[in-house]
DNA sequence: CTAGGGTGTTACCGGTCTGTAACTTCCAGA
DNA sequence: TCTGGAAGTTACAGACCGGTAACACCCTAG
């Protein structure tokens, strides 16, 4: 349980990872204001006070998650200082982990498939989040002396997306499983090639 | 627009068609029963005579998608009779041609995000659809003559689906533009490899 | 012509949703 | 001790949701 989100921590805090956790469990449309404010521990009044509509919160939601995620490229590079090549292994068990760790897929893919306005502000964020993951996803090859970093870097992306709805379709037991196993034979595969 | 479907035809298809392209557009949560009986030209008691519940709607819809996507597996044979290799590719082609036909993932996948219940009744027609499908591309692969047939279906199918995400997050000029160079280069390689 | 089933129409039920108003309580800092 | 702001409480507005009841209609098969 979740629950220790509820403890002594400021209002707001706690309404943004409550809502965090209950999004990606239940998807956004599937969870309610209300039911936010109580498992935060608080009321809907303070949640209005903090968030100017569910849509901001959502937004912030998104924001929090990609800076979760950013803390995880940093630890890459605390644990492997200068490695390029084995942070980017690290990378590849860590979406692996990512992947057996519960049956939801990404937030933001879930989020993008939930909204669907064209203009929604969540929108925008989850483009610009996705392209700075790539845009380091991409760095991290390069550094790494592959060659045709951007493609690599985009086939890993692909194939983790597409990993992470596999599970959330049909399980741990589906194609997914393939997936350390693929990602490796790709970065041997572009590290043979020519770098240039 | 999607009003030929409203023309002289039983309400009962009219309403599954309807149903099809505004959960496909809109999201599932994000439409309502009378929204889609107001396009398909009729009424909340007819869809309610025809189908017991939404989930139920649901579920039909997705089992007209997948018998769709089954018309093309037959128009691969169709065109290409016998010659395996040949309807790969055409899988491949007809796979990018969707990434760009619209901003919108997965029907299966949007809905697997969407209904985050365990035990909806989508959930299960999703990986009995999606179970079949990677059969389909299996065997394929290995009439194709393909040693890892399975490894190769298997990371296609991750590639396509990731690159269908992608697509919906970032939109079409991000990494799914290079879907089509990362699947003929993956069948070149494992035709490559020895079979077996 | 007639009977009956499929369809259309209207109204409604109970529930849930986002968002707001008005008021009370609490607590920290001066 | 006093005060001001943050937080909690209750009630409500207005809209929408899935689903149902009761009844009128129309068109086709006999």
């Amino acid at each position: 349980m979740a629950d220790g989100i509820v403890e002594r921590s400021r209002p707001r805090d706690r309404i943004l990872e409550t809502a965090r956790d209950m999004f990606h469990k239940h998807g956004i449309k599937g969870v309610g204001v209300d039911a936010i404010t109580e498992a935060a521990g608080t009321n809907k009044m303070t949640l209005y006070r903090h968030f100017e509509s569910k849509d901001e919160l959502i937004v912030e939601c998104l924001r929090a998650n990609a800076a979760k995620a950013g803390a995880m490229w940093e630890a890459f590079e605390a644990e492997f200082p200068g490695d390029k090549l084995a942070q980017l292994h690290a990378w590849v068990r860590k979406a692996a982990a990512m992947l057996n760790a519960d049956g939801r897929g990404c937030d933001m893919a879930n989020a993008a498939a939930e909204l669907t306005e064209p203009d929604h502000p969540a929108r925008l964020v989850i483009k610009e989040l996705k392209e700075a993951q790539r845009a380091r996803l991409v760095t991290l090859c390069r550094d790494a002396g592959i060659g045709q970093a951007e493609l690599l870097a985009d086939t890993l992306s692909l194939l983790f997306e597409g990993a992470r709805v596999s599970v959330q379709t049909v399980g741990t037991e589906g194609p997914s499983t393939q997936f350390v196993r693929m990602a490796e034979g790709l970065i041997v595969s572009f590290r043979g090639a020519a770098a240039g």
